[in-house]
RNA sequence: GUGCCAGUAGCUCAGCCGGAUAGAGCAACGGACUUCUAAUCCGUGGGUCGGGUGUUCGAAUCAUCUCUGGCACGCCA
């Protein structure tokens, strides 16, 4: 068993059945077909642990009105060998369960038991995912969108690991294609100017004005010095693109290592024009008649796919297209590499790109619904209140080599996960690096050292964590326990949540809702100089929260310090 | 013009496959350190859920219209 939910749950699901079976066999209730039952916490305590609002679905079905539907059941009920302790009718017909207090001391026992494991679940029964994110063009350093994305892409994948997936981390590196050509448009140009004079050599309109553009050029040059003077334009673009890119794309992989991102594969565009599977795919969808032919270019057939309008897949120039591209690439995942699910992590200003994508899928017969396209919406940074623009272009973008720089790791990935991927995200750079309780991210981390300092305390008079079976548990009955406990239990189901809906944000929403009930537990009881049953069983408690919100660091790659 | 995302407390945001008195953090105000870390806690105030209409026993949640902000509609990616 890893999730005290699902059990509860299950509980509460087949009790309640049965209550709806006896009242049919009496005939209080007619034959009823039930829906799938939705068990819920409560907003409020007086509500009871858990409650159930079937009552109130299946009323038009029971020809009652939904409080005495939830009536007729209420003397059914049978509690035998579960966790309920009684059940209230309330409100317009929810049927509340109040439980005993083992399943908080199961909780406790399950954390101690599972340790590091903890939080592990198994909805994705080891299908294979591929998430891929960030997949920045290799022709400059990181911004904010990457920085987000990075983030959000990390986390998912984390958590559908968690939640039992075989999830592999994937960098789609744009090595090929238009961005390349001005990528080494604006390198050849700079080059020129060095030698030439700015004046006398034009940057091209669509070039990188980013400074990393010459500063790749001025080390070529220390280099090698003016030897592509005499070369062909084509050959001195090849030269410096060969030069610069490996450059980039290694400093892409460093920042992604110190933000604490490592993939398993970094796929390059360039291997499938390379290998020809971009070809293959054009050709498939040219014999299958999903393509049409005008002004010289190769369009997708958008009608045949239900999309408002045709694509282009192969310039009138013979040069293949992003898309076309794209189509080989999760072709490639989908087919070659078996992937059953794909994740793609996408700025919302690709959300146009969506619908294409998975109508493009049909035609090798991949279920569209295979793929699924995360998109979050963009960030703004703030600096004294004021917008801090950030341009690839301008060469004064904040990027996210610099944003690691100023605000560090944990505050960077704990605030691009505060929020849902659908809401816009202002970054305050500010409040990041503000030591204060308006810093979320301390707070959690706080909550961390504190724990560690008790540990730390009692360990050095020789009392360490007993094994859990050793302990009494049911000593835990403050308020500020049972909440705390409440809060360790909902983990797994967490993590379940955040799978599901492919929003980590709740789990970090979730650890700082425990760091809180553990700062209010830790102010209304003590641990060290009570009693030694009690304090053995706080001891407990205090050590498996420790490892509850060490596991969902960990998760978000967040550190989790032992001292502040 | 069409489409996508967003609009909830002063600020930043949860909640959104319909359910009980709409939540949290920050900010404001008032309290708590001779005791395991006060980067903490306890308490108070704060809302026409952008607006209208509709569906429903019941709407922040669904439908529809409308307003505001962002984005996308390229032989760019």
């Amino acid at each position: 068993m890893n999730n005290i939910f699902d059990k509860i749950r299950e509980q509460i699901i087949s009790v309640t059945k049965e209550a709806f079976l006896a009242c049919e066999k009496k005939g209080t209730l007619p034959k009823i077909e039930l829906p799938d039952m939705a068990v819920e916490v409560p907003r409020e305590r007086g509500f009871g642990d858990f409650s159930t609002n079937v009552a109130m679905q299946v009323s038009k079905q029971a020809k009652l009105p939904p409080r005495k539907t939830a009536e007729a059941l209420y003397p059914e009920f049978n509690f035998e060998g579960t966790y309920i302790e009684k059940i209230e009718i309330a409100g317009p017909g929810f049927i509340n369960f109040y439980l005993k207090r083992d399943w908080l001391y199961d909780a406790l026992q399950l954390i101690q038991q599972k340790r590091e494991k903890y939080g592990e679940v198994d909805v994705g029964k080891g299908v294979k995912v591929n998430v891929e994110f960030v997949s920045a063009n290799p022709t400059g350093p990181l911004h904010m969108g990457n920085a987000r994305g990075g983030a959000l892409g990390d986390c998912i994948a984390s958590v559908l690991k968690k939640a039992g997936y075989d999830v592999t981390r994937e960098f789609y590196i744009n090595d090929a294609g238009n961005q390349i050509e001005r990528f080494g448009m604006s390198l050849e140009a700079r080059y020129l100017q060095h030698f030439m004079g700015e004046d006398k050599v034009e940057f091209p309109e669509d070039g990188y004005h980013g400074e990393d553009i010459i500063e790749h050029v001025k080390s070529y040059i220390d280099q090698y010095g003016d030897i592509l003077l005499s070369k062909t334009s084509e050959e001195r673009q090849q030269a410096l693109v060969d030069y610069a890119l490996p450059i980039n794309i290694q400093r892409i992989r460093e920042t992604l290592s110190s933000y604490g991102i490592e993939y398993d594969v970094w796929f390059s565009e360039k291997s499938l024009h390379d290998s020809g599977a971009v070809k293959e795919t054009i050709d498939f969808l040219k014999e299958n008649g999903y393509t049409v032919e005008k002004d010289g270019a190769i369009w997708l057939n958008g009608e045949k796919l239900g999309l408002d309008k045709d694509e282009v897949l192969v310039r009138n120039n013979g040069v293949p297209t992003y898309m076309a591209a794209d189509i080989a690439y999760h072709r490639n995942k989908f087919i070659t590499r078996g992937f059953d699910w794909a994740i793609d992590l996408w700025g919302a200003d690709h959300h146009g790109h969506v619908g294409r994508m998975k109508a493009a899928m049909k035609p090798f017969g991949i279920d569209s619904d295979k793929l699924h396209v995360v998109l979050f919406q963009l960030v703004r940074l703030y600096r004294n209140g004021e917008i801090a623009r950030m341009s690839k272009r301008t060469g004064k973008a904040i990027s996210l080599g610099d944003l690691l720089e100023e605000v560090g790791r944990d505050a960077a990935r704990f605030i691009f996960n505060m929020k849902t991927s659908g809401s816009h995200l202002d970054f305050d750079l500010d409040l990041a690096v503000k030591q204060s309780n308006e810093n979320p991210v301390f707070y959690v981390q706080y909550a961390h050292a504190r724990i560690c300092s008790i540990l730390r305390k009692l360990a050095e008079e020789g009392v360490v964590p007993p094994s859990v079976d050793q302990v009494d548990l049911t000593l835990l009955k403050e308020n500020e326990e049972i909440e705390l406990m409440r809060k360790l239990a909902e983990y797994p189901e967490e993590i379940t949540l955040s799978a599901k809906t492919l929003e980590p944000s709740r789990l970090t929403r979730y650890v700082m809702e425990v760091a809180s009930s553990f700062h209010s537990f830790y102010n209304a009881c003590r641990v060290r100089g009570e009693e030694e049953k009690l304090m053995m069983a706080r001891l407990i408690l205090v050590d498996s929260t420790r490892i509850v919100i060490k596991n969902v660091l960990e998760l978000i790659s967040i550190s989790a310090p032992e001292k502040m």
